[in-house]
DNA sequence: GCCCTAATTGATATATTGTATCTGTCACTT
DNA sequence: AAGTGACAGATACAATATATCAATTAGGGC
């Protein structure tokens, strides 16, 4: 997943949490840094095991959906709602506006894989929206599909 | 949801059930019953209250979602991800093969519109799909929005 | 019709994901 | 140093979903 460095993105964050007039706790650190070293997304409860892998911590998982919730508001990170998963925002860092993220989530393994469409296709996902009475489409576009290797392994056909 | 005519749709899944070797049970009529004449997606648990609701029948949610896989499986329904949700799929009844579906998703109040979206769009996101590793995408594409209602009761942002 | 088999359903337990609420603690401001 | 508001702890519970094994039912051959 994370294609970026682990400094960079931590002290962007701190920098953010200050301007926005929030703290950036050590818990909040602990939730970040797993996101960031993580290659995978990962769900509520799996980053709360890894906060406490070193067992040093004790963070329940509530204070990982606490802490989810801020890091969403402050565009930190990406919940994957098709796989009930977060992943770090590739571009905390970027000082530029947020682009529109696009993620690729295998029905089968749940592989999550980020790509970037192509700024008409994004467009005519939009005004199809608009056509329908949706003022805004999300930033994060969740395309489910079916990963090269679940392909090979199985003849199915992607689930609904 | 459903612009279907209730009997159009339950003898055509009853003739699928039996081309295909499965049985279109009491149970499995009362399921497709309770989506066709939904005009909202529901949860497997609003299906089981639904189904309860004349309450001569006592509907377990262990089997709804039984018939939900089935019903998947043989593309009677949509299962939408990002809402936990479940819809009739509009061609049941039809005699060619599935078009592709595209639902809205209402970030706030999970309200979900059908659309379609112009077949370019869909190669564009099915281009993008196969460059990533992705063999096929999901006929059922998610997008997460915002609809009208929720954008002018709140000035919010579309979460994630 | 009866029996065999497989499909279907019943029943129960449990896993996973997420929200609500209230209390305690900590850090910054004054 | 005390007050205030943000943050975290703790507990309960809701909502969504899967696993498993036993009981039942329906269809097909005899």
């Amino acid at each position: 997943m994370s294609m970026v460095d682990y400094e960079t993105v931590m002290s962007a964050a701190e920098q953010k949490c200050i301007q926005g007039g929030i703290r950036f706790t050590k818990r909040r650190k602990q939730v970040l840094s797993v996101l960031i070293e993580a290659d995978v997304a990962l769900s509520a409860y799996e980053i709360a095991e890894r906060c406490n892998a070193g067992s040093d911590s004790n963070m329940p998982a509530m204070s990982v959906y606490r802490i989810l919730d801020l890091f969403q508001e402050q565009n930190f990170i990406h919940k994957l709602e098709i796989a009930n998963k977060y992943v770090c925002c590739a571009h905390i860092s970027c000082s530029h506006e947020h682009d529109k993220s696009q993620f690729l989530i295998c029905g089968s393994c749940r592989h999550v894989e980020e790509i970037n469409l192509c700024e008409d296709a994004v467009k005519a996902l939009q005004t199809a929206a608009s056509a329908a009475g949706f003022s805004a489409i999300s930033a994060q576009l969740e395309i489910k599909g079916r990963c090269a290797q679940c392909e090979q392994s199985e003849g199915k056909a992607v689930t609904s």
